[in-house]
DNA sequence: CGGAAACTTGAAACCTTTCAAGAGTCGTGG
DNA sequence: CCACGACTCTTGAAAGGTTTCAAGTTTCCG
């Protein structure tokens, strides 16, 4: 590899790294502050701890550690994983910059899933400790926290309904997913990240690595995307479309 | 079938069909009161909606509905359902007599899910238009509200979990977690309905109609279980644990 | 009692997994 | 700058679990 194509990829890399305060933060319309006063964003902004720096591998959280705060992430990404009774890891969620997580900690004020840093993240914590005063200080901070554990539930029930399709389906509506998530941030979606291994993308899709490795090469040949290892290229959403929603299999009621 | 056995049946029925208040509620402990004191209780009391009645097929809420409250189910079940792009109705969980429901409100103010009675059903209701003021008034059931956020958030995970089973595993899975579900509530744990049909739970576990029937007769061929339509007698809930957990297919890492 | 709906059961077809070997990629050290 | 080893990814063929299709049985309800 050329130091020129190194720079290159480097420039990529830096341009998802924006590091922001929650005042003037790219994100601030899809985080916390939505819905709030100037003042409450700033009462909000000192108690929020900013800009946390985490490797990859390196947890934002373990299942059973003691709830701590709600968590967004600022750059890179992060899984979200469940140990079964067998040890066995399954992969929740990818999450992007300006998404949340730790809703799962409101339960029992216990994490019951892992977030492990898939790169180098930066993140802000809401802590728990301030997380009901704060609220009865900014009303509007409690609608907007509910709303976000719904959007959690949301997500998760996306997921649920994408994994009751076949191989390409899910493959399909999971790249269309990412898209959309990347391009709602602000973030191209045409050119992006898969932040998961092979591995790991089976695992949450609930493939076998070799069907995902596959499926995947299968749309690149078909010409609707374009593979550089983790790196997709959407080049034709239309046909990802039709297949991850019209596809053969579909429960029924 | 003779009317004695008829009324055997019907005084099965009625003993599912529990009537109470907020107040002296046989789910107080896991409904919305706990760790409120009697006096907010009380306040509760007068602004939650009580005792509606549904008969089967009737919707608690539809997918679009404006978000008006969230609900405890007293009595009978429900399935919440989402339709997908394609009309495909996807069973995302059964909600036993003390259970709530209704978070997928909070996103975006409207249902993102549908709710319908499996039987005659009978629910109470926290008014969405209450709920920021009566959390102002009454701090402890924010985090009561949000514990049971992260509730639904807990068994959605869990359905995740358990949906990357073998056939075998994932009614065996689900046969338990019911069973756990009613002893929890204090009805029996070894003999209850599963509120489904072949055809709904074959949805809900993603399987085939003739898969969920064909394994629930080997489970019962085997001696696990005994079958009355939809009626379940656990019989070995040692085995059917080994078999739920330790099946042959499991995701990994 | 009769018809409709729900359930059971068998056999063939199909998709995905498993197993396995080979190719590619990345980082480290010579 | 290239070589080496480890890890990830690709790809083929066989095995296996579920689905589909279809026919028969049971249950439910008017």
């Amino acid at each position: 590899m050329t130091s020129f194509s190194a720079q290159i990829q480097l420039a990529q890399q830096a341009s998802q790294r924006l590091e922001v305060t929650c005042n003037n933060c790219g994100f601030n319309t899809i985080c916390f502050p939505r819905g709030l006063t100037q003042k409450e964003v700033a009462e909000l902004d000192d108690v929020v701890q900013r800009r946390k720096v985490l490797h990859k591998g390196e947890y934002l959280f373990r299942a059973g550690d003691p709830f701590h705060g709600l968590i967004a992430v600022k750059s890179g990404s992060a899984k979200l994983t469940y140990q079964d009774e067998n040890g066995n890891e399954h992969i929740l969620a990818l999450l992007l910059p300006g998404e949340l997580l730790g809703f799962d900690g409101f339960s029992a004020n216990v994490y019951r899933c892992s977030a492990q840093a898939l790169d180098t993240l930066s993140y802000c914590e809401l802590p728990a400790s301030q997380i009901t005063q704060l609220c009865q200080r900014i009303p509007p901070l409690f609608k907007e926290i509910l709303r976000h554990a719904g959007d959690a539930l949301e997500a998760q029930r996306e997921q649920m309904v994408f994994i009751k399709k076949t191989a390409e389906e899910r493959l399909a509506s999971f790249l269309l997913d990412l898209s959309g998530r990347y391009g709602y941030r602000g973030f191209s979606g045409h050119e992006f990240s898969i932040g998961f291994t092979r591995q790991e993308l089976g695992n949450y899709l609930d493939l076998a690595l070799a069907t995902v490795s596959r499926t995947l090469k299968q749309f690149e040949k078909e010409g609707w995307i374009k593979l550089q290892g983790k790196k997709v290229t959407i080049l034709d959403s239309d046909n990802l479309q039709k297949l991850s929603c019209c596809g053969k299999k579909s429960a029924s009621a």
